[in-house]
DNA sequence: AGCAACTTACGCAAAAATGACGCAGAGTTG
DNA sequence: CAACTCTGCGTCATTTTTGCGTAAGTTGCT
């Protein structure tokens, strides 16, 4: 599954080795931050599912980062975790109405850190899952459900495939890269060979059997779903 | 529909104003209680349809009213949201195992406070309107009687294993993902590994005997009661 | 148009990775 | 203590990925 991308910040090593380890062992991907500068790019160039931000940063102000994300349109919708240490009570209320989603305070235990990331993300994942199931020609998809039908016969399909199918369908007659398929899948920056779509496509042809033509080859760019 | 009645207690006069005028504001009905004594008194008597409860209480403390209210089946499935002091974390954890529904650490935003209470009184609704029982091929499960049988022969199943079961059942066909049923059973801040919840299957699967194959597993995804 | 030279897709099969589950012990609760 | 729940590890089955050889499609040139 895609695992949800994380970026935590802060400036103390210790802190932030304690939420790596803790994120990493519930599988979720992190990348860190340090400074507010580097929050607001790695932001903007990565858009993470889930940012937890410290609010005492060097440089910028966790407060102004949480205010600048939130305005740029880009960046607005990713949820925001504030970890705030102990007294810093106006901090908390003014990060809330800047924006933030919740916030844990100093020092927290790591399963209230994992039980807050998670009912944040849920709420984000929910809203992925209930995506109203696509009809196409005499293909059914639905997500829900995890089935597909051909003319309401049930097919089986693995995970990949199902995801590939569903993407493609998703939007027909537009034009995938396999990069695309693959980033809409596992999330965006997982490593695999072009083969690796390319056999996952074949297959999938072979289990629609004679619907597999409405996927089409697009040489030298990609895969889409006959329009 | 019938304005929620809610019990707000803490002993300071400002913040049982803010709760109460945003409450109030927000539609709901509130009573209060400044002591431990009243709590239980009031809880037992008027029977709230969520009880917004500080934990630091002249009298009796906090966690002792929260374990004594969970402890009596007249007041166990009324919902508590704690107030904390921030950086109690201990109280928190031990809150929520006593049978805390929710937590807001003071000082907090009204805003947060009434999100959580919507959700709070949402999930109960919802869980009061699923109470019917379910029928599905040759099994029955009636959540009131905490009882299943099959083709008329009852099953002794645990408290987890009954909920899991009903969870899928209710829903034919439509896929679990493992933490959306952790979620159901003990609430969207409980964590576990994935392996709890496949140990659960498992077991259930056997003690359903035959029947156990009703219970699908999609790989990569979750768990589905056959359609 | 016809024909090389080149690029890209696909078949096949083996290697690698992942996910589910059995087992057993640890931790909790009453 | 007993029942129940949770976790870690090993194993096995399935899925996913890769590599290589071949087929198919494109491009440019005569």
């Amino acid at each position: 599954m895609a695992r949800e991308r994380i970026l935590v910040v802060d400036d103390e090593e210790d802190v932030l080795e304690l939420v790596r380890f803790n994120l990493d062992k519930n599988g979720y991907k992190i990348d860190t931050a340090v400074t507010g500068e580097q929050v607001l790019n790695k932001a903007r160039a990565k858009l993470p599912d889930l940012i937890i931000l410290d609010l005492m940063l060097p440089g910028i102000d966790g407060l102004e980062v949480c205010k600048t994300l939130k305005s740029d349109s880009k960046t607005a919708n990713i949820p925001i975790i504030m970890l705030t240490a102990k007294g810093e009570d106006a901090d908390i209320v003014s990060g809330l109405e800047l924006g933030a989603d919740d916030y844990v305070t100093k020092p927290f235990s790591p399963k209230i850190l994992i039980a807050r990331v998670r009912r944040i993300l849920q709420r984000n994942i929910a809203r992925e899952l209930d995506k109203a199931s696509v009809k196409i020609r005499e293909i059914v998809i639905n997500p829900s459900r995890r089935e597909v039908l051909l003319n309401n016969k049930p097919v089986d399909l693995t995970f990949t495939e199902f995801n590939t199918l569903y993407t493609l369908a998703k939007r027909p007659g537009q034009v995938f890269t396999r990069y695309q398929i693959v980033g809409a899948i596992r999330g965006e920056d997982y490593v695999v060979t072009d083969r690796a779509i390319d056999v996952q496509i074949v297959s999938l042809r072979k289990k629609l059997g004679s619907y597999g033509k409405y996927i089409e080859t697009v040489r030298g760019v990609g895969y889409r779903f006959k329009d």
